[in-house]
DNA sequence: CATATGACGATAT
DNA sequence: AATATCGCCATAT
């Protein structure tokens, strides 16, 4: 469909060293609250698409997945490009938070 | 075709 | 503030 071809390409438009959310992404691509889809669509066809799928977390810049289940994959993926995360475990959205309007400015 | 599910998010309690 | 519940809707089964 295309909703999760828009959210493929969004995923694809995040800069390297940069991460976007669940939901935004959800509302980029058309779905105010859309963010379950991005989700299932990111684990779904990832790896097919071979998208940056590190470089999507949760609304509070943490990520979503369960240790031992691509926690630390990601976790390693984002740090190796630069990003780094809080004594929380999160990652500071000011700072790394990617903005839809970075492409446009 | 009906029901379940999900890397989430916003509201309600 | 922390937890529970509902919504959202494309895929899977």
């Amino acid at each position: 469909m295309d909703f999760s071809r828009r959210v493929i390409d969004l995923v694809k438009s995040v800069p390297r060293g940069k991460v976007a959310t669940y939901g935004q992404i959800a509302r980029w691509a058309g779905h105010n609250r859309g963010a379950r889809l991005v989700s299932y669509i990111l684990h779904s066809i990832s790896e097919k698409y071979d998208l940056p799928w590190h470089r999507i977390v949760n609304r509070r810049g943490e990520i979503s997945l369960k240790p031992g289940y691509g926690y630390e994959l990601q976790r390693q993926l984002l740090e190796s490009e630069g990003i780094t995360f809080d004594s929380g475990n999160a990652i500071d959205l000011t700072t790394y938070g990617w903005n839809i309007r970075d492409q446009f400015t």
